[in-house]
DNA sequence: TTTTAAAATGAAACAAACTTGCACAAATCA
DNA sequence: TGATTTGTGCAAGTTTGTTTCATTTTAAAA
């Protein structure tokens, strides 16, 4: 399947902000028919680049949640128990995201829960039971300054 | 304005998955009519509760990114700083989130750069050009094991 | 350079979704 | 009980998204 072009790439940066612009709108600010648009998101779609189409709710009309930032150590020596773990992880409705990077700290993790008795269950439920993790540390978000899953789009300058 | 009921949750948990969910759709999942769905809709968006509609795009097709973890330590005791490096922080397109935290760190950044090169550039701009910041860890990513936004939607279970 | 085939485009027709007006029903309150 | 408010479904109107098709553009091949 092809790549993309620069037309493309101002496709996506218009989504990624707002995906409930019309095909009309998109093609009138990129200088293209509706139809052309719409093909174009279509195969984006279907390649991947797309992954999804969401609406962002805010937490602060969702009741007092609560937003917590974990830093998790492990021990990578064993492979299997790092996949067992991730998949852990991704099917935990608390855990929004969660980065496997380098450093102390093998696992960053942004949860969000209704009350810290919720958390403590789950930190049972998810560090304690696992006998590959050593640490974790926990930070509680005091104010969420910037959200979102923008990514930098590459330049669309000809 | 009015409070949430367990119908609202309901249509909040569908958009928050995939907001592209045509009204009819959705008033057939939940027992409601299509304008029913959509008064409810524009409702929560002028109430703030729906902040936006985005596309979620996938890193693995905008050439090679790279994910990094920044905890930020600096000097708290000037409000006004911390006001200004929040600010600084929002603008800043390759800071995709920002969490203002308890511990040991202050900040916790979720950074996406094309590049070492520019985040080197931006470590200088962000941090090093800083008077108030102190020290910074960063944290390379090498999966993104889990991403999204979403949050838990009260229960809707009569 | 010319020729040819593949890919992408725009206009128009079409289908589906969203939006609005309105009458009715349920819940609230006096 | 009666009046008011709020929310609902239906139907009509409007805007979007989708498909078709002839044409243009692009790129490759000759």
């Amino acid at each position: 399947m092809e790549a993309l072009d620069p037309l493309d790439y101002k496709i996506l940066e218009i989504l990624q902000v707002n995906n409930m612009a019309s095909q009309r709108e998109i093609g009138n600010t990129i200088g293209l028919s509706a139809p052309a648009v719409q093909r174009r998101i279509v195969r984006m779609r279907e390649m991947g680049v797309i992954k999804k189409d969401i609406a962002v709710l805010d937490p602060e009309h969702l009741g007092q949640l609560i937003t917590i930032v974990v830093q998790v150590e492990m021990e990578t020596d064993k492979v299997e128990l790092v996949t067992k773990t991730k998949r852990k992880f991704e099917q935990t409705p608390q855990v929004q995201q969660c980065y496997y990077v380098t450093g102390e700290a093998d696992f960053i993790l942004i949860m969000v829960v209704h009350n810290m008795k919720e958390y403590e269950t789950l930190t049972h439920e998810l560090f304690f039971n696992n006998p590959g993790i050593q640490r974790f540390k926990s930070s509680i978000c005091m104010d969420i300054v910037k959200s979102g899953l923008s990514l930098p789009v590459p330049k669309s300058d000809k």
